[in-house]
DNA sequence: AATATTTGGTTTATAAAATAAACTAGTTTA
DNA sequence: TAAACTAGTTTATTTTATAAACCAAATATT
């Protein structure tokens, strides 16, 4: 009756920069930073995190000589992103029969 | 940008038991279980925080020599579920501003 | 009538997650 | 050249979620 919530979606950070970059070619470190308020620690861990599930691609680069990483949601990231919504939209309605 | 999810609700078991809630009168523990196929610790400790933060009501009563435990929403359960599916709902829109 | 099983839970222990604090490496500014 | 800042990473701590173990009473089994 209640499926399973994408355990990786399911976290507020993981979930803000899933939305940030579902709308955007591609957002670096401070962007993502700056809009969902994390602490560097906590955004890196959760970049890291959505890396490894293939939900993005991570590039590290350089700007001038500052370091650089742009972060960019993949296909696989999109559809897990609109399955969880989809998902967790049914936990909303009242007539769960 | 992203309001906090009440953390109170931005877990699996216990949004599963209050979408149940918000759609009924009264619902008690066995009938809880079975709907959310959680196992009785869990579902336990849950209802446990949830009564905690007057989300909901419980009443342990007997039905002829069993126990029975029955749960219900109250008015602060129902504003705190409502808000929290409004704030995530601003995660779902790709038009972030 | 004793014993095994089931019911309706609670308590305790463990695993997993989120988060903060501390650290690194390099850059810019005073 | 020392202090402060940038863009992160790593490690440690706290919080959560979950499972496993337990309990008391009721019901079913031999």
């Amino acid at each position: 009756m209640f499926e399973e919530l994408d355990p990786l979606l399911h976290s507020q950070l993981r979930l803000a920069i899933m939305s940030l970059l579902i709308g955007v070619e591609e957002a670096d470190f401070v962007f993502l930073k700056e809009k969902t308020n994390a602490t560097a620690g906590n955004l890196s861990v959760q970049i890291e995190k959505l890396k490894e599930a293939e939900y993005i691609d991570v590039e590290k680069t350089f700007q001038g000589k500052m370091p650089r990483t742009i972060c960019r949601i993949t296909p696989k990231g999109i559809l897990a992103f609109e399955n969880y919504v989809k998902t967790i939209q049914t936990y909303f309605n009242t007539n769960n029969k």
